[in-house]
DNA sequence: GAGCACTGC
């Protein structure tokens, strides 16, 4: 744990006076008290030219000790808080240092985010006084910014681990550093566990790990233990330059933190100084809620504090234009409130934050290996995440963060949020690493390891799908390609399998479309909203949501693309441009893959497809997920007789519900749903995943038929 | 008639 950022006071102060609302449990000062504002700063230094900038960053006291570390150690793990300059300067100081002297050698950062890599490598050109993509530059999904001359190279830790697959060396490095590590993305925890097998193997290659406070020391010991004379590793802390930030707990737990996230957000406008406010919940439904309920109390009190209250809602499936508004500055004697998903936590930052609300809970992705579903699930968070989202409230000026749950509740949290690996389907995991030589993935050294179910059902899919064979070895060729595309296994497998079923260019539509989320628009109410409902129809079939999905995405090819037609018919323009880009990126790899793509050219041009053929072709990806119509009008998985419900946003929602069916996906919310649903023949399991449905399952088959036919 | 945290190849 780090230290708090101020001395934690041992006794409880006396509840706090005011009539209504939460008591204040104080870590240092009033919770509410008064104190003077304090103008906004947001770069002290900007007067200065570049390098005197570079030199006043905290990290720049840390250059000579990074360059020392790095000689006398293959791994060095560097702490070091937001506003430290890590991240802009350590590569700089390296190059600088001659670590891109050996031709074609350079530096590569990696980012979880894409916006992250390439503004990050944009600041950082700019410091250089070089153009974008020659000295610096960045490689991200779609985007390559790069080119042979590029000495300092900002990517995602997704394009990492694909390029270890076209060089599992990764030669072109000298070092690597892995930024914001302690976010534990899928991608960097593989990363780490085939950097430490490289390390081995190239003793002239350095790994730079960068990380908050709390996993340091295992990051650490992850790089040393090994055997002897195995690469060393230590730890360096960097200062950050962050304000302090008082945090308050409640002196009792609260039954409803959407209320007491009110209560205190008013609190707050009545006896603090201007300044914004962030509030973090969990979903957007309950920021709508709250943001509606303090709108209410907006004119209020206006009038009582002289102060007007402007309400922001911010969360990820929010159009971008809306998620604008939570950037702009508010206008005077105005106070911002934005009330947020986790998105603000580190996806995005906010400029003028003072108060942070922390309810203490956060929607996380959960997987059950036993039956291969995920779900979204509401969990308290940890207390990184609490330090985290308190930290939102200290980049300008010093803050305060009001924690809606006693101190005691802080204490027993987990340190740190379960890492992604361990907690989703471990099916593309296996297929990456499998594809990248490592025979024993039980034995793969992960920074954490998964659980032995969760392998278990990962292998088993990937046996099924065809991807392994019965030695637990990558199949030559489907295997070895369902790893080259970028896609999940099962519709990596849908589309290699097409050209038996005449369809890959619309497998690669269906394929794409399921990539890109919100593509119909949905007005809430009123005219629009029928209008929309019969655009949408237009496209819809009963076959289910994939063919109707390939509809759009022909009707939006044939009228060339255009942004008009798309608003006439209630369809989000950029998320079908985003199709067409990825499903360019497929086709792509099917070429370099030599797999036939040119079944489509058989047919009549503008022929229209073969519907029984599409949803065969999606049966032999999708057979795991197999549903039946069950007497009581919900559906059963076939695999474990689990309940299932068509999700509402579904087009076959409101039809006839078909007797059998596969779908892409499911979601836990209040029920289970499945999300893209299309109806299947059953007989289709049989002969397209014998292997998957032969033994057990039968039996279970055979009744259902026999109770469908009674 | 109900609803989807956030990324990434």
């Amino acid at each position: 744990m780090p230290p708090p950022p101020s001395g934690r006071s041992q006794f409880q102060k006396p509840a706090d006076e005011a009539p209504q609302g939460p008591a204040w449990k104080e870590e240092r000062g009033d919770a509410f008290g008064d104190s003077t504002v304090s103008s906004f700063v947001y770069n002290p230094w900007r007067h200065y030219s570049l390098d005197q900038q570079r030199q006043r960053l905290p990290i720049f006291k840390s250059r000579n000790s990074i360059l020392y570390l790095l000689e006398k150690h293959q791994t060095v793990v560097v702490v070091g808080e937001t506003g430290s300059g890590k991240t802009t300067q350590i590569p700089q100081y390296l190059l600088e240092a001659g670590w891109c002297k050996s031709p074609g050698m350079r530096i590569g950062i990696t980012q979880p985010r894409r916006v992250a890599a390439i503004t990050i490598s944009q600041r950082v050109a700019e410091e250089r006084g070089a153009p974008l993509g020659r000295e610096v530059g960045y490689v991200v999904r779609f985007d390559d910014c790069s080119s042979p001359e590029t000495k300092i190279k900002f990517i995602t830790d997704g394009i990492l681990v694909r390029e270890m697959m076209a060089d599992p060396l990764l030669k072109q490095y000298s070092v690597l550093m892995l930024d914001e590590a302690h976010e534990r993305s899928i991608h960097t925890d593989i990363a780490m566990g085939l950097l430490r097998k490289i390390l081995k193997k190239r003793d002239d290659l350095k790994v730079i790990v960068s990380s908050a406070t709390l996993d340091a020391e295992a990051l650490r010991d992850f790089f040393q233990s090994g055997p002897e004379g195995s690469p060393s590793a230590t730890i360096l802390t960097v200062e950050g330059r962050t304000f302090p930030v008082d945090v308050f707990y409640l002196n009792d737990p609260v039954a409803n933190y959407m209320s007491a996230t009110i209560d205190t957000i008013l609190k707050i406008h009545r006896t603090q100084p201007l300044g914004d406010v962030l509030a973090f919940l969990t979903g957007q439904e309950e920021v709508d809620h709250v943001c509606q309920l303090l709108s209410e109390h907006s004119d209020g009190l206006e009038r009582e504090t002289g102060h007007r209250l402007t309400v922001v809602p911010l969360y990820g499936s929010l159009p971008p234009g809306d998620q604008l508004k939570a950037f702009e500055l508010p206008p005077p004697k105005t106070r911002k409130i934005i009330v947020a998903t986790n998105i603000a936590e580190t996806s995005v930052t906010i400029n003028g934050i003072v108060y942070v609300v922390d309810c203490g809970f956060v929607k996380i992705r959960a997987f059950n290996p036993l039956s291969g579903m995920d779900s979204l699930i509401i969990v308290a968070t940890s207390r990184a995440s609490a330090e985290q989202r308190a930290g939102r409230g200290g980049r300008n000026r010093p803050g305060k963060a009001y924690r809606l749950y006693t101190e005691d509740a802080f204490k027993s949290l987990e340190a740190a949020t379960v890492p992604e690996l361990q907690r989703t389907s471990l099916a593309p995991v296996i297929l990456q690493l499998k594809a990248l030589g490592v025979d024993n993935v039980l034995r793969f050294s992960y920074p954490a390891a998964p659980s032995a179910e969760n392998m278990i059902q990962g292998m088993e899919l990937l046996f099924g799908l065809g991807a392994l064979d019965g030695e637990g070895a990558l199949t030559e060729p489907l295997g070895l390609h369902m790893a080259e595309l970028p896609l999940q296994p099962m519709l990596a497998k849908m589309v290699l399998g097409a050209s038996e079923f005449q369809c890959t260019e619309e497998a690669l539509s269906i394929a794409a479309m399921l990539q890109v989320e919100n593509v119909f628009i949905k007005p809430a109410r009123g005219e629009q909203k029928v209008n929309a409902e019969r655009c949408r129809r237009k496209f819809s079939v009963l076959e289910g949501d994939h063919v109707t999905l390939l509809n759009v995405y022909a009707g939006f090819v044939k009228f060339g693309k255009s942004s008009q037609w798309c608003r006439q018919n209630f369809l989000h323009y950029k998320g079908l441009c985003r199709a067409v880009e990825i499903r360019r990126q497929l086709q792509k790899h099917l070429v370099k893959l030599k797999v036939r793509t040119s079944d489509t050219a058989d047919r009549m041009e503008g022929a229209l497809y073969d519907i029984d053929n599409i949803r065969r072709c999606i049966v032999s990806g999708f057979f795991a997920n197999a549903a039946y119509l069950h007497p009581s009008g919900s559906y059963r998985t076939v695999r474990d007789d689990h309940e299932l419900h068509i999700h509402p946003g579904s087009v076959l929602y409101a039809e006839k519900p078909p007797a059998w069916v596969v779908f892409n996906e499911v979601l836990q919310t209040t029920q289970e749903f499945m999300r893209d649903v299309t109806a299947i023949e059953p007989q289709w399991l049989y002969e397209l995943a014998p292997h998957y449905y032969q033994y057990g399952t039968e039996r279970q088959l055979s009744a259902k038929r026999a109770m469908e036919e009674a």
